[in-house]
Order: structure tokens, then sequence, then C-alpha cells
RNA sequence: GUGGGCGUAGUGUAGUGGUUAACACGUCAGGUUGUGGCCCUGAAGAUCGAGGGUUCGAUCCCCUCCGCUCACCCCA
């Protein structure tokens, strides 16, 4: 084989497509819901916007980025994630004159440099959301909400909700501080991965897999008890407003997660993450939460903002192991079967027509037998055969020939009638 | 970056230190004269991942590399 597709990339063949189908207009159709707007931003921006963006100490800028120098001398990196560049374009676009929030989503595929493995790639995609300009919680709910729904309108079931509020740069320092002294006191009984962990992100030793970590994690300092006066109003008040939310969807089972925290830099406040029961591997669907610092950061005014991402690969993992059943790919309405060179060219213009008239036709592959050409048919799934040989040429008709096996008829050699035909309430399909 | 598993036709698999590497599905063709699905027959399709070594001889044993995959890490 002389090439293959670049290591974690593939190609979403024509079979998989229906699932991929499913995915995007279940997330298109849940952001329209909630009148969000559709966004696509560049494949590739300035490396600078991530570094700033996503965080200089973040392993996605440290090691997982494609990342080159064009022609101009420029670095350019293909984008790891799509919060940083929507509000590139937020700013730029002078977004804050229009009504706030601004609401926003995309679908689009990221780039980072990972070793692959289930439900992660180099290539992957997204479903993102981001509302932009407005502190209230009311939009916290409201993006938990799009989040909860989307995935459940995805089919999938047994999912659960986790949220946590990691402050701001008002309580965070403190916060930090604590929770170092704390593992400090017990590093004796930290795995070495973890001891590292406690330098570069403490914050994350709380999420850790080891068992060590999380007996330790239990007892840890929560983020919760640190917020500022202003923070813990905000999760009080998101708090109540998500019961609400509640009682419109019973199914809707949170935890509050004190070891909930995120690894992009900008995150603050309000953090959740959706996964499935059977959480193994790559679990986390879907995550996201409050960005209050990040326009800041990128140069623009104070603008807080709240978004997440969701992984369609894993999506479609977990719609496929939970066999959800989704539409099955369109319908092929006929193959024209022809005998002989004067018949072919006849099929061919009126398969042409045909097509005029709205109806999807190819005509069977020429020179083969006509009992090839059926087969053919038979396995392109067509609803119909339309048959044309030297002797309906002669008598200007066409046999149509059902193939979920309904009676063959005749019908005039003419587009509109032949496409009556094809539509007739006889049609169940 | 670290570790485990695996590499045989398009796909899924079987197999053996020694003449033509097997099976299923798929593809194409045929089963007479212009009709698919089932069935039957046939054909095409594999340098047995690559390179090196052991051996009279290697797809099979050993080494290296490459690729795929799973897990760690990290994250959606």
């Amino acid at each position: 084989m002389p090439f293959n597709a670049p290591r974690g990339t593939s190609d979403i063949l024509p079979g998989d497509q229906p699932l991929w189908d499913h995915v995007h207009r279940t997330a298109e159709r849940v952001a329209r819901q909630f009148a969000y707007g559709r966004i696509d931003t560049p494949l590739f921006e300035t490396t600078e916007l991530f570094a700033r963006g996503v965080g200089d100490e973040t392993d996605i800028v440290q090691k997982e980025m494609y990342s080159f120098e064009d022609h101009g001398g420029d670095s350019i990196t293909l984008r790891p994630e799509g919060t940083a560049a929507v509000c590139r374009a937020y700013l730029e676009h002078g977004m804050s004159n229009l009504p706030q929030p601004v609401r926003l989503f995309y679908n689009a595929p990221m780039f980072r440099y990972e070793r692959p493995q289930a439900g992660r790639f180099r290539q992957f995609h997204q479903f993102g959301i981001e509302a932009i300009g407005d502190p209230s919680p009311q939009v916290d709910v409201e993006v938990i909400e799009m989040g909860w729904r989307f995935v459940r309108e995805l089919g999938l079931s047994g999912v659960t909700l986790r949220i946590n509020s990691i402050g701001d740069a008002s309580d965070r320092p403190r916060y930090v501080k604590d929770l170092k002294a704390y593992y400090e006191k017990h590093i004796d009984s930290l795995p070495k991965v973890a001891r590292d962990r406690l330098e570069r992100a403490p914050l994350r030793l709380l999420d850790a897999k080891e068992p060590e970590c999380q007996d330790l994690a239990h007892d840890a300092p929560k983020s919760l008890d640190y917020l500022s006066e202003e923070n813990a109003r905000h999760w009080e008040e998101f708090l109540g407003l998500l019961d609400g939310l509640k009682l419109v969807y019973p199914d809707l089972n949170y935890t509050v997660d004190h070891r909930l925290v995120r690894g992009l830099d900008y995150y603050t406040r309000t953090v959740f993450e959706i996964e499935p029961e059977d959480a193994r591997g790559q679990s986390t669907l879907l995550a996201g939460g409050r960005y209050d610092g990040l326009m800041e950061k990128l140069g623009g005014p104070p603008t807080p903002g709240i978004g997440f991402a969701a992984g369609l690969e894993r999506l479609i993992l977990n719609v496929q192991r939970q066999e959800v059943p989704v539409p099955g790919p369109p319908v092929l309405d006929i193959v024209t079967v022809h005998l002989g060179e004067a018949a072919q060219a006849r099929a061919a213009q009126l398969a042409a027509a045909l097509r005029l008239e709205g109806l999807s036709v190819v005509n069977a592959p020429a020179g083969r037998s006509m009992k090839a050409q059926m087969r053919y048919a038979n396995q392109a799934s067509a609803r119909f055969a339309l048959i044309i040989g030297e002797r309906e040429i002669e008598r200007g008709v066409a046999a149509l020939k059902p193939l979920d096996g309904g009676e063959q008829v005749e019908v005039p050699l003419e587009a509109s009638a032949i496409a009556a035909a094809v539509s007739g309430p006889a049609s169940t399909s």
C-alpha cells in the first residue's frame, strides 16, 4: 500500500456518513432552538492566539500543537480547540456592539498531536457553542441545558453531568496555595507521576486516576470553600436555576464534584462535564465552563463568556455502543437498465431528464447483460429499475419495475410520466 | 514521551520449518433465447507489513524497523 492516511486521522466513508449526519443534524437543530448562530473560523490561526488563550503552560500548547512557519515567516497553528478563535472573531468584528450575549456555535475539525487511542485522534471534530457577553448564571444553565439536550437528542442514555466552580483570579491563588500545602503534607503517599503534577498543575491532582490520589482528593481542600463572595453568590444562584431546570428535565442527574477541574487555563467559575456511565478510557463526551478572563488575555475589554465543546468521534462511539437507531442513507429512486447502444443513449438522456424532475437516478453500467444490470440495480438498493430495450423504444414506452417485489408496469418514455409513476401512491418508502 | 497486544487477498479469519498459502463475505462472469433478491458454478484478487539473520529451505524461529491498536499521560 503506497500511502496511508496520516496517523490519528481517518477517512469518513459513505457507509459512516449516516452516523455523522445524525450528529451534525442534531447539533444544528439544538443550536437553532436556542438561537445560536453558526460561525466558521479558519482552520489555522496565529500561534500566539493559542499560546495566550489556551495557556502557555498547558500540554496542548506545550506539546500538542501543529505549528509551522509559513513562507512569510509567520508562526501558524492548526487550531487545537475552538474557543480562542471564536473569541478572537468576537473581538475582531466588534460583536460587543451586538445585543449581548452573542450566541455562536461551530462544528469543525480540530488538531492535536497526541498518541491516538480509542476516542482520541489527531484530527477530530467538535461541536461547540459559546455565549459571550453575559455574566449571569442564567446563561450557565442555558448552556448546560443545551449540552444535556444535545446528548439526549442524539439518543444516548445513562449519561451523567458533573459540575463545579473553580473560582477565578480573585480566589484561586488562595485555594491553590492551600491545596499544594495539603498535598505536600501527604507527599510520601503520592505516586511519582502525581508529584510532578503537584508543581505543574496542582488542580489536576484532584481528578487523577491513581487510587492513592483519589483517596487523598476526597479530603483535599475544595475550591467551593474558597470562592469569593461574588463567585459564591454566582454559584448559589446557578444551583437554584439548575434545580429549576431539573423540574423540566427529570432525568437530568447531576452531581457536584469538587474534583472536577479542567485542563485549559482559561476556565473560571462554573465548569461542567458530561460523560457516559460506563466511563472508560477517553470518557468525556462534552465539557465546558466559564472563561470570564479570556477576552482580556486576548487583549480585549473584560467580557464574560461560557461555552462547551463536544467530541463528535466520542459521541459516535457511544451512539454505536448503545446501538442507537439512526436514519439510513438517502434512497436511490431509479436505476436505468438498457439493452443495446440506442437504448443506452436513450436511457442516459432520460436519466438526465428525470434528475431535473428531482429524482435520484443512475444508469446501470454499460456493456453488461441485462441480468447483471438488474443485479446492479438491486445492490444499489434502488426503488425501481427502468428497463429500456429496442422493443420499448419502438413502442415509445419503458418498463418500470419496482424492486420491492411489486408488479412491473409500462410507462411512456417521458420523464414527467415516469416521475409521476415513481412517486405515485404505490410507493411506500 | 512511556508501556502492552497485533500485522496472511477489498473485509473478516484459518494455517504449516519444505512441492500450486485455505475459508467466508465482497467483486466480476456464467447457469441459453430481454428481468434483481435465494441457490449452483467459475474467475480475478496475497511480493503471507519491510529489512536482516538462523537453516539445505522460512509466511512460520530470532533481531531491527515500520504500521495498526489499547492503556498511561493529556483531553472533547
